[in-house]
DNA sequence: CGTGGTAATGATACATTATCTCATTGACTT
DNA sequence: AAGTCAATGAGATAATGTATCATTACCACG
């Protein structure tokens, strides 16, 4: 539940004959994830649905973070007739599925993004562009667990997330 | 910015002559740190204010953590005439001037309460009763830095959440 | 103290984001 | 080929927060 077994090197990329997407992820593993996850909650393969993942490849490989309303309009785009519940019920379970990850700022808003690997991590998060990094970095297990027997809680889950400015946004304020 | 002056061990609770509230806090302090708060925002006591901060201070008492809705229902209770926009204003300045911190939930939710302290801190939730601990661990500095040069970041804040069931919550579950 | 300037307020409209309802559709089984 | 029912989509509704702006009431000043 805590730190995981993907325990490589922050910003270490890994060898691949696949093409990588802008974090150096393999977009085929992000693909079959998608299906698999699809697949997993529920056996029906529907258009919407096949949509949907095609076009959280297309976001998977421009790294980009999208609201609930931006994955909508841009399926709106090459389908009009998407139901804007059917967006939000799948966002849902994807989330649950961790396929995606929801990552909140400071100021209340919240955005959505392919997880880069399917093990635990946590988010670098620029608060001007929203740009996100996954950070394979974790808490350590026996403080989680101290902090736990101390306040007489069991300790399931927990989020981290840095904010900052990215070098882009960085270098365009004044 | 990261881990401050506010380094005593965790549960550990201080000696006063005041009061303290269930968290061990000296309620002398919150009062005062309200005020004073107020005071900074705006020159102006109003009526209002006055019975925000009141109503606040009761909050911290009971150590409830609250949502924005929950504050402006309690508080027409004794004034059904202060209105939903000066509650909401007043929140978000306060927790601006870091009287108020936001927790949120991973379902989207997000509850307000009164900070323990006035150092930077973390916190430990419960997801089912919204109940909020103090914790005064943080990550380390250097570890923080050396995230922010590897990914290009300029890194200004961040945030830590523990989620889990308090003692009470579960024993109550099956 | 009275009063004028103005910060703050409150009523309400509006905006945004998300959920609910339920008749209809269409994916899959047989 | 047809029936079944999970899934969908249209739209109503909910939940939460923001904007507008005329009115109120602090409080500094005389």
């Amino acid at each position: 539940m805590t730190s995981g077994p993907h325990a490589k090197k922050i910003g270490r990329r890994q060898e691949s004959r696949y093409p990588l997407d802008p974090r150096g992820y393999r977009l085929m593993d992000i693909e079959k994830r998608i299906s698999e996850a699809f697949r997993e909650f529920s056996e029906r393969s529907t258009q919407p649905r096949q949509d949907i993942a095609r076009s959280l490849v297309r976001l998977g490989k421009s790294g980009t973070a999208f609201s609930a309303e931006d994955l909508l309009k841009r399926l709106h785009r090459s389908n009009p007739r998407i139901g804007r519940a059917t967006v939000y019920r799948s966002i849902e379970k994807l989330v649950r599925m961790k396929v995606l990850d929801r990552i909140d700022f400071t100021d209340g808003t919240h955005y959505f993004r392919l997880c880069g690997s399917g093990g635990h991590h946590h988010h670098l998060a620029c608060t001007n562009c929203h740009r996100v990094v996954d950070l394979t970095f974790c808490l350590d297990e026996d403080q989680i667990a101290a902090i736990g027997r101390q306040e007489s809680f069991s300790i399931e889950d927990h989020a981290i997330t840095l904010y900052g400015l990215c070098k882009d946004c960085r270098a365009n304020s004044r």
